[in-house]
DNA sequence: CGCGACGTTGATTTGCCTCAACGATTGTGG
DNA sequence: CCACAATCGTTGAGGCAAATCAACGTCGCG
């Protein structure tokens, strides 16, 4: 099972390559390796590569004037990755995307995918389902930071990222939902309702 | 300047249409007639139509199981509206999208939009461009939501959007902007810095 | 071994909410 | 066309959720 058996998979979720397309597809695509605490997105630099996880785990996280992290992404395997605003408008990102663990990319960047959407025009369904599913992501989380508690957003994301709990440190859950690192641990720490 | 004449300006900020295709698709698409207070999506139903604002004025809101109002989106002229979610997977909806006045929309379905994108391709890349454009949107909201205070919140938004500020009700902004009516109120009437 | 990253816990403070009451404006039916 | 209701914004008192500040224990790693 090499690098790009998921990434495949996962492609065929949505749109069915033929062999030809496939291989063609993979030909383009860069491997890369990430050690981790390394980051591949920086402020001030523009982002050059949209990124699948193969193996590994990031987080996008923006440091604000008071010098707090306010964690915008945490991804692991199979998801995309990248500061989309930055890549997508070749501006400078306002963002770090740094590896929470070694990890293994595969990487596209503008050239690469011009080139790839004009010749397996399928793509362009794929990534669509994907903008479409993250701006579905992105409402039901603004809609949960407006109308739930800290404690409430807390147990929802831990039903539904069980795995993320054990794999990512909790200050940066935290700050991902929105808390205080010792309010989030005062939450796990109480008798509690589920 | 007839209800398409902004349409189709909008359209070329972002592809270039042929005369033929510009027409294709004034052909296609459906001018509908709104009045304040209607509603063009509700929760539990589908939501059937993807809408552009020609004039006019809507929002997108939630009501918790403690009835309260969580704006999602505010949209005034030249903005697509819908509750996508629904709209592209043809789920229920959740929300509420209510006309603030009588407006005039542009719509189109999904039978029309897929012949749409089949016949004119180009359109694919005008709302990819929209997406991309929603999705940085969105995740600054959610930046903005975690790391500034109501107050900051506030006076960017009023910076922002002046013109919202006259055509909306302050309750609607306030819950757009993740505070009480009361608290919003407070902000604007004390004396404030900025 | 010693330092830095991480989590925990308690005391205190505060930003924002809730509840409540009250003008002003809009709009609507008799 | 006026009366009354509904909608909208304002203001104040009191309360609570979550932040801040601070100190401490543990672990992993250089």
């Amino acid at each position: 099972m090499d690098d790009f058996s998921n990434f495949k998979k996962n492609i065929a979720r949505f749109v069915t390559l033929t062999p030809v397309e496939e291989e063609y597809l993979i030909s383009k695509v860069k491997v890369t390796h990430i050690r981790r605490r390394q980051f591949i997105v920086q402020p001030e630099f523009v982002c050059k590569y949209k990124s699948y996880i193969v193996t590994g785990c990031f987080r996008a996280y923006l440091v604000d004037s008071a010098g707090h992290e306010h964690t915008i992404t945490l991804s692991v395997e199979d998801w995309w990755i990248s500061d989309f605003n930055s890549y997508f408008l070749q501006e400078p990102s306002e963002l770090f995307v740094e590896a929470l663990e070694d990890s293994v990319l595969i990487q596209m960047d503008h050239v690469v995918e011009d080139d790839l959407l004009a010749k397996i025009p399928k793509l362009e369904i794929y990534f669509k389902v994907l903008a479409m599913r993250a701006l579905a992501f992105l409402q039901k989380r603004i809609l949960a930071n407006l109308s739930k508690s800290a404690e409430e957003r807390y147990h929802f994301f831990a039903k539904k990222y069980p795995h993320l709990l054990q794999r990512v440190p909790q200050h940066m859950i935290a700050s991902y939902l929105g808390m205080t690192t010792q309010f989030l641990s005062k939450i796990r720490n109480q008798p509690s309702k589920t």
